[in-house]
RNA sequence: GGUCGGUUCGUCUAACGGUUAGGACACAAGAUUUUCAUUCUUGUAAUAGGAGUUCGAUUCUCCUACCGACUACCA
């Protein structure tokens, strides 16, 4: 039988990172079978709906290289999937939404059948219940017991029934929980369960004031006709699992009825609960993927895209919260994960998001890119007006002198911008500590050997690998063999060139700076230095 | 409150019932280096508590504590 699994998220807002690991956990176990991974829009409700959330939800998922092989229209020709029902594409529409005229019939035949009933209870009524319940240091639930005397149609009259059904439109479908049984059931990563009937409530399944299903019937009829092998979804849905069962059963499908795997929450990095947007801004971390901006408030949510991530990182860190394969490998690709992928070595508990080893998973993507693609994403963050004066050989190889020292392609100018153009200004903590009469004088004289001696400098003749191999070698030793030659002390005059070099007495190797900018630019940055410095 | 789930270094996690409880991130120290960073080496650091089963428990059972989810005509 083929594998099918979905994701279903809900277009209430923007896909949070726990959301985009239930897909990617989706997406590997049906590539890993050979399955079908599909994407459905669970918009029942109609109150809450976003505009730009489904965009959003497909946009992400995109980004992270998840495709669904079914699912809702297309994003940036990305997605070539049918939308439409046909004969190749049965299961359409994949929208609950357009799905609506389906839902009611399946509740209708769960009452024709005793499972279900109509209940005529107001909202108001409702919460009256509830409230006084509070008062009274106790719990209202809708159950086996409380149905009895309740409004509805196990205690109205069927003429009344009727009635209600057809002049009213505030009532609803519940689904009559059996009395005194245990419901015993099984989850892929978390074992045998069993819940009493008696502790359950009778859930509402369709609404007559919308026409539209709650969750738990939609989810469970489309499912069902979808043919979903394997439910794979946040541990947010284990205390309704009982009712799924019960309502596959009241509907006769448990022959085909899928296996659950629960997965566990993502919590915040500090304290207590679940990790929430406000984590996000609270302690300088996307809690998204993608940015976001609320259509009501104008509210910015910053996204691990725009945050420079790569996606395969995202993708590798979220992989590894809440599973590992059992090895020490840490770093997966999205292809390598498909067969390493297991839902039995996924974690049971919470797992703490953590950023610092979020920032380690991107470095280490940063390191694996070539020169060419790290210069590819460098130009586009330089300065308008040198951004075309240098050339993609000078960019790749400053790039790959550099990104040893980044986390994040981002951080490229910040470190290298010395190589780009001569400081504007000096740090003075730096000037007074090595611009002593010394070392300035020192300076003068490696401005003459400088000038008198010739080397290796950047040509666009060179290439990254070459670069590598030491064409600043020349420059060392020129300028290493004199300083020891004259028993200077190395760290002195080398701080001085520095701050002359780049404005302060941190960063990137001498010989580095001045095969990169030449002969000239050396020369002409430690005379200006000399000249300021008086 | 009730129901369900969970608990190994600060964090992510590994460990057929038998290990000096392993790895990674972070942190610290040392080495290399002209600075910073990288790199290399080393180190600090954990089985929530209590019973029980067992020759032997991180692992199985029970109790307690703590954490979390759910408790809507939301998903």
């Amino acid at each position: 039988m083929e594998t099918r699994v979905r994701f279903a998220p809900s277009p209430t807002g923007p896909l949070h990172m726990g959301g985009v690991r239930t897909a990617l956990y989706n997406y590997l176990y049906a590539k890993q079978k050979g399955g079908k991974f599909i994407l459905r829009i669970e918009d029942t409700d109609s109150q809450r709906f976003v505009p730009g959330a489904e965009d959003y939800i497909l946009e992400s998922l995109a980004w992270c290289g998840i495709m669904p092989d079914e699912g809702i229209a297309e994003v940036d020709g990305k997605f070539t999937i049918a939308s439409e029902k046909s004969e190749k594409n049965p299961h359409a529409p994949y929208r609950q939404s357009e799905r609506k005229p389906l839902y009611r019939q399946y509740a209708e035949q769960l009452i024709a059948n005793g499972y279900a009933y109509y209940a005529f209870d107001s909202a108001e009524e409702l919460s009256k219940l509830r409230a006084e319940a509070e008062a009274a240091k106790q719990t209202f639930i809708y159950n086996y017991e409380s149905r009895k005397t309740l409004k509805n149609s196990l205690t109205l009259p069927a003429d009344e029934v009727k009635k209600l059904i057809e002049t009213t439109d505030t009532w609803t479908i519940r689904f009559k929980i059996p009395e005194g049984q245990t419901v015993k059931m099984n989850d892929l990563i978390r074992g045998e369960m069993e819940v009493e009937t008696n502790t359950l409530d009778d859930k509402v399944l369709w609404k007559a004031a919308d026409q539209l299903p709650t969750y738990h019937l939609a989810n469970i009829v489309d499912d069902h006709l979808m043919e979903i092998t394997e439910v794979i979804r946040g541990a947010e849905w284990l205390p309704s699992l009982p009712l799924h069962y019960l309502l596959y059963k009241a509907f006769g499908w448990e022959d085909t009825m899928p296996r659950f795997a629960h997965l566990s929450l993502l919590l915040k990095p500090d304290g207590k609960g679940k990790l929430s947007k406000r984590d996000g801004d609270r302690l300088g971390f996307p809690v998204f993927p993608l940015k976001w901006t609320n259509p009501e408030t104008g509210e910015i949510s910053r996204g691990y895209r725009e945050d420079g991530y790569y996606p395969e990182a995202f993708v590798n860190l979220l992989a590894l919260l809440g599973w590992n394969p059992g090895t020490e490998q840490e770093l997966f690709t999205l292809e390598e994960l498909i067969p390493a992928f297991s839902l039995e070595r996924v974690i049971k508990s919470g797992a703490r998001f953590n950023v610092d080893k979020a920032k380690w998973f991107n470095e280490q993507y940063l390191r694996r890119r070539t020169p060419q693609q790290l210069a590819a994403e460098f130009r586009p963050m330089l300065p308008d007006e040198i951004r075309d004066k240098f050339s993609d050989k000078y960019l790749a190889e400053v790039c790959e002198l550099i990104k040893e020292r980044a986390h994040f392609a981002n951080e490229f100018w910040d470190i290298s911008k010395a190589l780009f153009a001569a400081p504007t200004a000096y740090d003075e903590n730096d000037v007074k500590k090595f611009c002593t009469p010394d070392n300035l004088s020192h300076a003068e004289e490696l401005h003459k050997l400088i000038a008198e001696n010739s080397f290796p400098t950047f040509t666009d003749e060179d290439t990254p690998e070459n670069y590598k191999s030491g064409c600043c070698e020349k420059i060392e030793e020129l300028l290493t063999g004199y300083i020891k030659a004259k028993e200077w002390k190395m760290g002195q005059v080398m701080n001085t060139l520095r701050l002359f070099f780049t404005g302060n007495t941190r960063g990137l190797g001498i010989s580095d700076i001045i095969y990169f900018i030449g002969k000239d630019e050396t020369l002409s940055r430690i005379r200006k230095g000399l000249d300021s410095i008086k």
